[in-house]
DNA sequence: TACTAACTCTGAATCGTTTCAGAACTCCGA
DNA sequence: TCGGAGTTCTGAAACGATTCAGAGTTAGTA
């Protein structure tokens, strides 16, 4: 492959001065700005990434830190991300970690070496990424935290308005005529879990509905959390009549076990999730559900990473997207008469 | 960040000597070599990737070009890919195409400016790596096709057997009673959507039943081309009693028109897809699928890949991952009287 | 002991850029 | 014509690793 010495010898030049026509980095008049233009075009040639990387101690490599790209929710997020970082002439280097703090550390530690020019982080289960974020702060190198924080991040995030989400869909089921709301959460140590949490609590609360301790329970953001907490709710009595469920996943192992619970939602149960993935629209009957962008999500982590490679030096931005309602057919009014149905434990 | 002059110092020895040390190029004496690991272990050195990757004209970074992350069939070989890779110690870079032959052309000549140690490839649309992939050949880099192949590519290669996953779906249905078979298939200019409909058209064949041509409709790989051609299908006179389709997300849009059509899955009529993707069980009735894995594509990629990097020159491989069949409930025996219902229309 | 072969280790060159100090040139006014 | 201020261009050093030729050391043999 051509290198810059030779496009300097073809243009008659020297080195530098290719360099300086190839960055703009010092006047170049225009003849021998145009000689060199040419040669590049002949030889076809373009800079080593690599090279470049070293000498300015930096490349043009984002690195996206994300639990698993195989999470229906995150591929959007990783989208939005290498769209704004591929249009800035930037990469993505993707690692997974399985929501494995350990792994995590392991990415971190090591993707330093590639001299990345920012980072995306999705954190894991109890991440605490202070320590290393900080050390790449010292080089220079921004870091922006994705959907949940750790405990105590003070640097820059973008995160969905999760307490407001939640919130919109409670008073939904609310006004809907619910009195009896259950919610199955993520788990709470991750901020958006607990964020979903209270905002589910506000809408009770200002209807002045005490929470029954049982109707709130707790698993992972998956579909056999849903499944089996799920069937614990329905178990009680009086059993829900309406379940606000953490994110998407969650839900549908709720219908599943709805159903095979013999119960039909939305008519003996309601029920709505988070996320708003595409997989809802072909649910039976198609899940209603907070409706967040993961895909603004990236781009919006991404900008805010080529800002701080541009220079910025403003304080660390929280940047928290609205969220909306994707109303489907997973809710309706509550049964009309609960003590002939719906105060029986369902049969399991 | 410490370097390895500082270790050389550290040490006491040659910067050649750690060099040594650390790739295991040089027979070192066991003193200084426990001399030079501790000095490493004491300043906690990490080599720097970039610097290495210049002077080896490689990086461990292995490219990897994919339709879009966002579909949900990609991501599994995506981590796939990624997990072989990182446990190789090698880091992953992704770029979507969008299935736009133009935006793969891009990828292709930029990446290689970052010397990545190979590149899984999954071709676009109207993909024609070749002449790009000589290039990468010429520089020692390996590059791999998955899922589909480019016409004429004579590369590394993985795929599912589409053909015999096809015929197998097509004979169930087949032996369940079905004689009025349709197929929706993906833009059979891919290898894999002509793969499964010649896997399709053995099976009919075999038991001597002729091809309508009607019964056969090409689409693109999405929900939309599925719904859109299910309806074409359900106005057929006589209507299929079966329609096998070329992905899952085909399937999904099938399903929707069945159910848009008023017609009930699988009593009125079956439907079999491809992926067994994981939204496929949650879909009423739970999807039957061809099952190929993702994932397995991912690994063995990598695997092809890093084999060649570790120096195999054997002609290229071309491996071909089994399928199997996932029975939900999607499919069932054709309906007893077809004369009262099936022979008409169904209402739109 | 002397010589050779084998083994260790060193240090400089190299990869392809960027960047900095300074050389060379241009232009203008006195 | 000369001086000096701007411009434009050059060339070498630097980034941090790998690697190769060769210097230095050790061990073995006659």
């Amino acid at each position: 492959m051509a290198n810059m010495k030779e496009i300097a010898k073809m243009a008659r030049v020297s080195i530098g001065t290719v360099s300086h026509v190839l960055n703009n980095s010092a006047g170049v008049r225009e003849p021998i700005r145009k000689r060199v233009l040419e040669a590049v075009q002949a030889a076809r040639y373009q800079p080593n990434q690599v090279a470049r990387g070293l000498r300015r101690d930096k490349t043009n490599m984002i690195g996206m830190i994300i639990p698993d790209v195989t999470n229906p929710f995150f591929p959007a997020v990783v989208r939005g991300a290498e769209d704004m970082a591929f249009s800035n002439g930037y990469r993505l280097i993707l690692c997974n970690t399985d929501n494995d703090h350990s792994k995590e550390l392991v990415h971190l530690n090591e993707l330093r070496t590639y001299l990345p020019a920012g980072l995306i982080v999705i954190p894991s289960n109890f991440s605490d990424l202070t320590v290393q974020a900080e050390r790449y702060q010292e080089a220079g190198t921004g870091v922006v935290c994705v959907d949940r924080l750790p405990t105590n991040w003070s640097g820059d995030s973008v995160t969905a308005d999760n307490e407001q989400g939640a919130y919109d869909a409670t008073q939904h089921l609310l006004q809907l005529g619910h009195k009896k709301l259950a919610t199955i959460t993520g788990p709470l140590h991750l901020t958006n879990a607990k964020e979903r949490l209270n905002g589910f609590k506000r809408a009770l609360r200002e209807v002045k509905l005490s929470l029954t301790p049982e109707y709130v329970q707790e698993t992972t953001f998956d579909k056999r959390g849903g499944y089996s907490k799920t069937l614990v709710l329905l178990r009680l009595i009086p059993r829900p009549t309406a379940i606000f469920a953490g994110n998407d996943m969650i839900a549908l192992g709720s219908l599943l076990a709805i159903r095979e619970a013999g119960l039909v939602c939305p008519k003996d149960i309601s029920l709505i999730g988070f996320d708003d993935l595409d997989l809802g629209e072909t649910t039976d009957p198609a899940l209603s559900s907070v409706s967040q962008s993961g895909y603004q999500l990236g781009t919006t982590a991404a900008r805010i990473l080529l800002d701080r490679i541009g220079g910025d030096t403003a304080p660390a931005r929280h940047i928290v997207l609205e969220t909306s309602l994707s109303l489907r057919n997973s809710v309706a009014a509550p049964p009309k008469r609960p003590k002939s149905r719906s105060d029986e434990p369902a049969r399991t």
